[in-house]
DNA sequence: GTATATCCCTAGTGACACTAGGCGTATAGT
DNA sequence: ACTATACGCCTAGTGTCACTAGGGATATAC
């Protein structure tokens, strides 16, 4: 029937983890775990994905070539470090400008300068 | 199977149409083919929505009551004119807080100044 | 007359974040 | 010794969202 829903809380959050993952393997190589606290960290507190959001987009991350992982054992637990490859700081780049344009297209309809 | 898939081109647009459609309502009511062109100009061209996406949003926002609609006939076309509830107003409130939240977080990561 | 702009609508699709778990190992507390 | 908490990884299923791809109808421009 599809009759409308209500549109409670969107979230504004799409296609963000995707962004900050590229960003922060940009500067260092890191695992997921350490990604899901870098985020928090790295927005100032303002943003924080869950290890169910974080994980599915490095696993299809892989899967398009953007990063390439490295199993490695620290202290008797099994980490996956992921690093970008080229893809990858080309997807951050062209995402970074997407991000950009949105962000200051909405900001300018808010009335805020940029 | 549910096996992972690519993240190619995320939008970063979630939500944002109903904020738009709620900061240009709280400036005048609109019909909604004409929140549809407003929204491409008051976003500086950035954005631009169909009509498919905004005409649902548009039916969501009156079951939730944010807005309510009058029909009004000029030059023998109809229009549906939307106007903002008080519920419509507290909501664009609180979007836009999160909004903010959420912008400046991604940008704070992104490692400009807020 | 015929195209283009105006004005409204909606079933279906695909993409996404997220829930709600599961599994195993190490360390800290008591 | 036991227990809890942090670490570290995983995924099937769910719900929500923008959007596609139409349909329909009326007015103005060429």
């Amino acid at each position: 029937m599809n009759s409308p829903e209500k549109r409670s809380a969107p979230s504004f959050t799409n296609g963000v983890p995707l962004l900050l993952i590229l960003k922060l393997l940009a500067q260092k190589e890191m695992y997921g775990y350490e990604i899901v606290k870098s985020i928090h960290q790295a927005t100032g507190e303002a943003l924080s994905f869950p290890e169910g959001s974080i994980y599915p987009v490095l696993h299809s991350m892989e899967l398009d070539g953007l990063v390439k992982n490295a199993e490695r054992t620290v202290q008797g637990r099994k980490r996956l470090y992921y690093s970008l490859s080229t893809r990858g700081r080309n997807k951050l780049e062209s995402l970074t400008t997407e991000w950009r344009k949105v962000s200051s297209g909405v900001n300018l309809a808010l009335g805020w300068g940029a």
